[in-house]
DNA sequence: CAATAGATTAGAATTATTCTAAATAACTCA
DNA sequence: TGAGTTATTTAGAATAATTCTAATCTATTG
């Protein structure tokens, strides 16, 4: 299966009804080729010319929106400044380091909330996140 | 006991090492004489403007961060374009009504969080902030 | 391969927020 | 109270993240 590699990619992306370009392709290989990530557009981009592809940053922003809409990840709002991506679209939870601009999962299975009332009349949950904001110890 | 409410909020920026300057009474008026609230910036300037107070944004962003770095507001992060302050400081949790703009309290008392893992070495945590996102039910 | 729909791009535009330096107002205390 | 000191306010410039635009490319399809 000669191509093999590559094609993974391209067919996550072809799955997910997005043309698997140069840029993309690239990308998706930056964001899942190994363990889950947390990214932003800045440094994806940053990491897309360090690892010898060209593409512009706003081809970055219009990715990181395509692959969630097309569920591939997820935004995780937990700083005002910049938008954060996750490649872990799963139930799960973060840590988040205030300053460093740094976040890790928290696996959502082992995490029970308790307590909380009924969604307002006419709404309904869509997700519930839990932010755990980190200081380091004085 | 004359000039009893204007007092309050001029005493209450006095005990936070805040002078009580007539822009800082005024916000301080808008933010604290009622029930708590949830505000951005530029809608708080707006109500000032609204309320016959002349003062700029500028003002208004200061004084926010003022007050929050007093203990009297609370940031919340919860859509990545704007910051919302909360007068409610105790702990509590915040329904999101996505693209609304809205928020509300979910008082803290009723939730319980369990399973969290311990804080990772090195740090500790700082606060637990839980966001139930809503969308209108279709 | 030609035609077409979709993607990429540079750079301008937008938005929230912060910064700067000058003008103003609050406080101190003699 | 009034001079002097210090903190605050302000308009507008600056910044930073993100989005938009219009032109140029590229993948796909027949």
């Amino acid at each position: 299966m000669p191509g093999a590699q590559k094609g993974d990619f391209a067919a996550k992306l072809r799955v997910a009804q997005l043309r698997p370009t140069k840029q993309r392709v690239a990308l998706a290989r930056l964001l899942f080729a190994g363990a889950d990530r947390h990214v932003t557009a800045e440094r994806l981009h940053a990491e897309a010319a360090n690892s010898g592809v060209r593409l512009s940053l706003a081809t970055v922003y219009n990715s990181l929106h395509q692959f969630t809409a097309a569920g591939l990840l997820r935004q995780v709002i937990v700083d005002g400044e910049k938008t954060h991506f996750d490649t872990n679209t799963g139930e799960h939870h973060h840590f988040y380091f205030e300053g460093g601009d740094l976040l890790t999962d928290i696996p959502g299975g082992d995490v029970r909330i308790e307590g909380l009332p009924r969604a307002p009349a006419g709404t309904e949950i869509e997700r519930v996140d839990v932010v755990v904001r980190l200081k380091s110890r004085g």
